[in-house]
RNA sequence: GAGCCUGUAGCUCAGCCGGUAGAGCAACUGACUUUUAAUCAGUAGGUCAUGGGUUCGAAUCCCAUCGGGCUCACCA
């Protein structure tokens, strides 16, 4: 900003931003305050005490007590009463009532208290009362005016109750309902614990681009955006999980995470929004068995601090975290609850006839591991309530995992479901360079074949892997359903501040 | 992408087998001045999402479009 901007007069209202009579009345009252010489936006405030400081600090005061003691709070005003005489004024904290008296205040203040509206953002500074109906008051001797607010606020006792108005206006909404500010409060609390666990045991955090030139990763459908000067098309991230492990060769450190956000072009569901973020994670020298472990001790250590407990309740749903989970095959989940051994079924042409007779929908493409999947997401996913360790994978739908140690045709692979959602996934990642290019190009025939989700080869990787990867155990969270999970959410854009909505 | 539900004052909601729109809160004017969703009296506020159609007459019935929700498909 130049000097000269300084001595520019304030803005005056023009009449087409006044119809709304409403923010008219408001728009005058600015002025009218204007004209008394009062700065309705001035630059900042000194506080004492945040309200919930006041509530504790004088928790025994007696009802009818008067004390000496000055505060000074700032806040939005929330309700007023008897004429300005009481004002309810929030803070991030709580609530704290101002007391605005002739007694006190100068003639001045009082001129602003009547020019008052609910929304305002006030500081104020006096003696620290409890009334005698029980409420802990400020009685105000000085009065700030910090910021005018030209918009009433939604109505006091239902608040703001439309779900699309909550998830537009998020601010709104922060201000009316406090379980939308717990919500999102938890979710900082549970990304921060998540983070603190992994650095107190010596993982590096590091960040990898968002833009790739080869969506990777992960099977999904990417965004694709282009960048000018390059003249070239570049993806946003489906995953991170290949320019982590290329770290993870160049030595940066044995063990590293990232907790970041992924972009997919699909389907929008209560339980996806196109960008949510995850945590991925890799240790050197570890196998997916170690990620097991460490799935249970992290979920376990964020819902701790998050909730206080492990045991916890979603939707009327008691969920126990408390580990160890257990731990079971995809197929023989499938052939608990279906009577069929997929293991048992030799070839593809079979797998699918069997999926299609448990009632999936089978195209004819499909491989024995694409058909057992199928299975198990039909009638196996949705029961897993209870936190689950799911193993076995095929080998066919995880062309990054290294191929189990017994049986060819599944990979050292888990996922963990909790109320019926995948939680985590994880690998003893592949690391032999000739077998990863194999399953690129197998992915790159089904590919294809029209399966848009298939992996591309990614050639790049494949030469860091030929320099050496360790072994390595990787491990991936989905950060946004663990804190629905959490904070007993019912919708992924409860637990994202500004989920994504079409433009009105 | 498909099916079902939904959109009325700034907010929360009535009104919907057609007859020209109503309450509470918020706002405004006044009263009151130790209140707690303050109270009392009065006032003002609406392209009933948008565009068509049926009808003498549409918030209401029909069609289309746009937003939102849920379910399904895809996916984490």
């Amino acid at each position: 900003m130049s000097a000269d901007d300084i001595s520019h007069p304030a803005p005056t209202p023009t009449a087409s931003e006044g119809e709304d009579p409403l923010r008219r009345v408001r728009l005058d009252k600015l002025e009218t305050l204007r004209g008394m010489g009062v700065d309705p936006y001035p630059v900042s405030f000194s506080r004492s005490h945040q309200a919930a400081d006041l509530d504790r600090y004088y928790a025994e005061l007696a009802v009818g007590a008067e004390t000496e003691d000055r505060a000074c709070v700032a806040g939005r005003i929330r309700a007023i009463r008897n004429s300005g005489m009481f004002i309810d004024l929030h803070d991030a904290s709580g609530k704290i009532q101002i007391f605005s008296h002739k007694d006190f205040l100068s003639a001045e203040n009082l001129a602003v208290v009547r020019l008052l509206d609910i929304g305002d953002l006030i500081g104020v500074e006096g003696p620290v009362r409890r009334t005698p109906r029980g409420e802990l008051t400020i009685n105000a001797a000085a009065l700030t005016l910090l910021a005018k607010s030209l918009r009433p606020l939604p109505e006091k006792y239902h608040g703001l109750a439309d779900i699309e108005l909550r998830y537009r206006q998020r601010y709104l909404d922060l201000i009316m309902n406090p379980h939308s500010r717990e919500t999102l409060r938890r979710r900082s609390r549970v990304v921060a614990a998540m983070r603190a666990y992994l650095l107190s045991r010596d993982y590096l955090e590091v960040e990898t681009p968002m833009l790739h030139t080869i969506p990777g990763g992960a099977a999904a459908r990417p965004f694709v955006t282009h960048h000018n000067a390059l003249d070239m098309d570049l993806y946003l991230r489906i995953a991170p999980e290949l320019h982590l492990k290329r770290l993870v060769v160049g030595g940066l450190s044995d063990k590293l995470f990232e907790i970041n956000r992924c972009f997919r072009n699909e389907g929008l569901s209560p339980r996806h929004n196109p960008e949510f973020t995850s945590l991925e994670l890799y240790e050197a020298y570890a196998d997916y068995t170690g990620m097991m472990n460490l799935t249970e001790e992290i979920v376990g250590h964020v819902a701790e601090a998050a909730t206080g407990g492990l045991r916890v309740s979603y939707g009327g749903t008691e969920i126990d975290l408390t580990p160890p989970w257990p731990r079971r095959t995809m197929a023989e989940l499938v052939l608990e609850a279906t009577g069929v051994d997929f293991l048992a079924l030799a070839g593809a042409a079979t797998a699918r006839d069997a999926a299609r007779h448990l009632g999936c929908a089978i195209s004819g493409n499909e491989n024995w591991g694409q058909a057992l999947e199928a299975a198990f997401a039909a009638r196996v996913e949705d029961r897993l309530i209870q936190p689950t360790h799911v193993t076995g994978f095929p080998r066919d739908i995880s062309p990054l995992a290294k191929a189990d140690r017994d049986d060819p045709r599944l990979v050292e692979r888990f996922e963990t479901y909790i109320y019926g959602w995948e939680i985590a996934n994880a690998f003893s990642e592949l690391n032999d360079p000739l077998d990863q290019r194999a399953r690129f190009e197998a992915q790159m025939v089904a590919r294809a074949a029209g399966d848009e989700e298939a992996q591309p080869l990614d050639e790049d990787y494949v030469l860091a892997l030929e320099y050496g990867l360790p072994p390595c155990g990787g491990l991936g969270i989905g950060i946004d359903r663990l804190v629905m999970l959490l904070t007993d959410s019912p919708s992924i854009r409860d637990v994202i501040a500004f989920p994504t909505l079409r433009p009105r």
